[in-house]
DNA sequence: GGTCCCAGATTTTTT
DNA sequence: ATCTGGGACC
């Protein structure tokens, strides 16, 4: 494979560069212009939260490229998510006025990675058109492997194994590395040989998961002295963005490719160690002098992001820490608002207050794109997304549905998944009777036993199948046409562009037609969806590099310019910034959450609080901290104490409101009210609306005044709901409302929701 | 072979 | 509360 690499670009930056001091230097605070033009050794830069980390890194690249002592395909730039990539990309590009092809490898571990691993696939059993499986196709993968050892999968559940395999994975620990007692985790022993069988059965499908991504990476490097100096030799400079965030496996990686010349710049903040849960190793970060002797450490402390408030409060909270390198942000930036802290009655009343003081700044001349809502855990968003609709704020969710998890798009790209690599046996079965052929149970039992006893994949057992008398006739078209079809499809790979075969494919397998026969609500946006992925195909190169992009793709988010409030959770807010933030939800039991106080002991806690600390920084004028002494929780109300976090911010830096007699004295007091809350929570829970609990005595009626008025909509009426739109009502309850919605089916609502038609 | 209904899980965070 | 997968039934 050659480089795109353009040396005209680069022998012209050469010429505008000062023969002196490089323009772009001059607007660098000293450590800044430390960080970028210590070129040479292992640097370690500690950087702050909003301390210009970015900047300073793609100076860096851009300084390398500058002086001349290396070219863009000679630098491994990597990063965690697409986002941060892209972002590198870009600002990279501005610097050097060069396009983005420029730097062929800056991307994500896993795009880093899967790339080095197509280049030499055949070195780990692979061939390099390997498909890369999702989390569900994974899992799928195990639970067929679970049950074919005769193990109960109710009782040890294909999740719970993935997650197993994950962790070991990595650590970097092929299935004959693992700890003894490790296999003994799973299925009364047989976790280890589950793992192994795994790993057999994912070369035979030409596939790896995420996991195996950087995993057969280290097994290359280390069975392959030769492979691995040839990525010596071509990387001079490594690059590596949110190192706090690495793994072992990802740490042992770097370690291996810098071994020969140390010129590795990690960048990171250990207060901003987020992802502990997911195999992370903080450690990496506070051992780097250790690993790489002689390392020069860089703090970058001066802030250029938030009020002195906001950084106050947030330095206050995390020095409750006692695991960290120890920083001192500080900021030039005088004034600024007190961080609001407020306490509510129940969540619906948070969603409220949060939906009114969005529409107060607004108001007030602060974009929409300027607000963030950033919650602990991803259901919280529901609430928000309600609120936001009844009162027209438009927001937008990030990283919550995606895309390319829908059913039709997965649907569309197991055919091309199938079309590109025929061993792909997952895709296959997903498709093989989508749309209906007639290819039941029966049919299945077929295949999988010619496959199993042929030893050959779906598609050839298929073929097998056609042509042998075991099948009714009409299975046996079936599978004869779909298998020809495939063939078909497939020697089109190279005459015709990827984005016109996958229209033939849709087309000719049925599954368009599937959906234009449907008559449900969701048919004809599922039919948008698959337009929608046609063209998302076209700035790629060919297929392999659309479903490469398929797999490691997460944030297809690239459109987020227009005006929305942006609601996300706090692990996919880092790396963001915004005007004013909203954080809601800040509750014993789910922020810091029940399950890191449950397991992990205090290191869970202290990733907690590193977690509010990461929210609080993302706001650059206005944070609002909330707390709801009620919540429902699996339908069930329950109620909680304020976070432990809020009485850790420094008095002098917030401002503290709440609902009258929520808030008693300094800190927050829901003592009184909680056993109103449990009574409440006691009995019946669900339907009910704790706005129109019968229980509300003395004080607590100034919080719960909102009394039930009966509905004014009679039965037989037609109305008009904003997500789901005409219906009629065909029962009253209060006021709650029962509608058939005309496309919708049939739901409860409250009154409030709808208006007449 | 398809549809309907019930039980059970779900909800921490992601490449 | 809502969604999913599996099993029973047509």
């Amino acid at each position: 494979m050659s480089d795109p690499f353009d040396l005209n670009a680069i022998s012209d930056v050469q010429q505008a560069a000062a023969p002196q001091e490089a323009p772009y230097l001059t607007s660098l605070n000293p450590p800044q212009r430390e960080a970028v033009t210590t070129l040479d050794g292992p640097v370690l830069v500690l950087a702050g939260a909003g301390t210009g980390k970015t900047r300073a890194l793609t100076t860096r690249l851009a300084h390398i490229l500058h002086s001349g002592k290396a070219w863009p395909s000679q630098m491994l730039a990597v990063t965690f998510t697409n986002r941060a990539a892209r972002e590198m990309q870009n600002r990279v590009a501005e610097l050097v006025g060069q396009t983005v092809e420029g730097m062929p490898w800056l991307g994500t571990f896993h795009s880093v990675a899967a790339r080095i691993l197509r280049r030499h696939a055949e070195l780990v059993g692979l061939r390099s058109n390997f498909t890369i499986l999702d989390t569900d196709d994974q899992i799928r993968l195990l639970k067929q492997l679970i049950q074919a050892e005769g193990i109960d999968d109710k009782r040890w559940p294909p999740r719970v194994f993935a997650g197993i395999v994950d962790r070991w994975k990595n650590r970097g620990l092929t299935p004959d590395k693992i700890p003894e007692e490790d296999s003994y985790a799973f299925a009364d022993g047989r976790g280890g040989l589950l793992y192994r069988t795994y790993q057999e059965r994912l070369k035979t499908l030409n596939a790896a998961d995420f996991g195996d991504l950087l995993m057969h990476n280290l097994t290359l490097f280390t069975e392959h002295p030769d492979v691995l100096a040839e990525y010596h030799k071509r990387f001079k400079y490594i690059l590596v963005d949110e190192y706090q965030d690495t793994n072992v496996a990802q740490y042992l990686w770097l370690r291996l490719l810098a071994q020969a010349h140390h010129n590795i710049c990690c960048v990171g903040d250990d207060d901003q160690s987020i992802y502990g849960w997911r195999g992370a190793e903080v450690g990496n970060i506070l051992r780097f002098e250790e690993d790489f002797p002689g390392a020069k450490v860089i703090r970058l402390e001066q802030n250029y992001r938030s009020t002195p408030h906001i950084l106050g409060a947030a330095s206050g909270l995390i020095s409750a820490n006692q695991s960290r390198l120890g920083k001192t942000l500080w900021t030039d930036a005088n004034g600024g608002d007190k961080v609001q802290v407020l306490g509510v009655w129940d969540g619906e009343e948070e969603a409220r207050s949060i939906g009114e003081s969005i529409e107060n700044l607004h108001r007030q001349e602060t974009l929409y794109n300027n607000m963030a809502v950033l919650v602990r855990a991803s259901f919280q968003t529901r609430e928000f997304e309600e609120r936001f609709m009844t009162i027209g704020v438009p927001y937008r969710v990030v990283g919550g549905l995606k895309f390319y998890e829908r059913q039709e798009i997965r649907d569309a790209i197991a055919y091309l998944r199938v079309v590109q690599q025929p061993d792909d046996d997952l895709a296959f079965e997903r498709i093989v009777n989508v749309p209906k052929r007639g290819l039941g149970d029966a049919a299945m039992r077929a295949l999988h036993s010619v496959q199993q006893s042929q030893q050959v994949p779906l598609l050839i057992a298929a073929k097998m199948l056609a042509e042998s008398e075991d099948l009714r006739p009409k299975a046996r078209t079936a599978l004869a046409e779909l298998t020809e079809n495939f063939d078909r499809w497939r020697k089109m790979l190279d005459t015709i562009p990827h984005t016109e075969l996958a229209e033939f494919v849709l087309d000719e397998s049925g599954y368009t037609e599937m959906w234009q026969m449907d008559r449900s609500v969701e048919a004809p946006g599922r039919l948008d969806n698959l337009q929608e992925l046609i063209r998302a195909m076209e700035p790629f190169e060919n297929m392999t590099g659309f479903l490469e992009h398929v797999s490691l793709a997460t944030d297809v988010d690239e459109l987020a310019d227009d005006d929305k409030v942006n609601v996300m959770t706090l692990h996919s807010a880092k790396g963001l910034e915004f005007k004013a933030v909203f954080l809601p939800g800040w509750e014993e039991g789910l922020f810091p959450h029940q399950r890191a106080l449950d397991e992990g002991g205090n290191a869970s806690l202290e990733e907690e609080r590193r977690l509010a600390y990461v929210g609080i920084t993302r706001a650059r004028e206005r944070a609002f901290i909330s707390a709801a002494a009620n919540r429902r929780v699996f339908g069930q109300w329950q109620s909680s104490l304020p976070s432990r976090f809020i009485s850790e911010l420094p008095e002098e830096h917030i401002e503290r409101e709440a609902a009258p007699g929520l808030y008693q004295g300094n800190s927050f007091d829901y003592q009184g009210y909680a056993s109103y809350a449990n009574e409440y929570g006691g009995r019946g829970g669900g339907q009910r609306n704790p706005s129109g609990g019968p229980m509300i005595t003395e004080h607590a009626d100034k919080i719960l005044v909102r009394q039930v008025a009966p509905s004014h909509y009679a039965v037989g009426e037609r109305v008009f709901h904003q997500k789901f739109g005409y219906g009629q009502i065909v029962d009253v309850e209060g006021n709650k409302l029962e509608i058939e919605f005309d496309k919708a089916g049939t739901k409860r609502v409250l009154d409030s929701f709808v208006e007449p038609a």
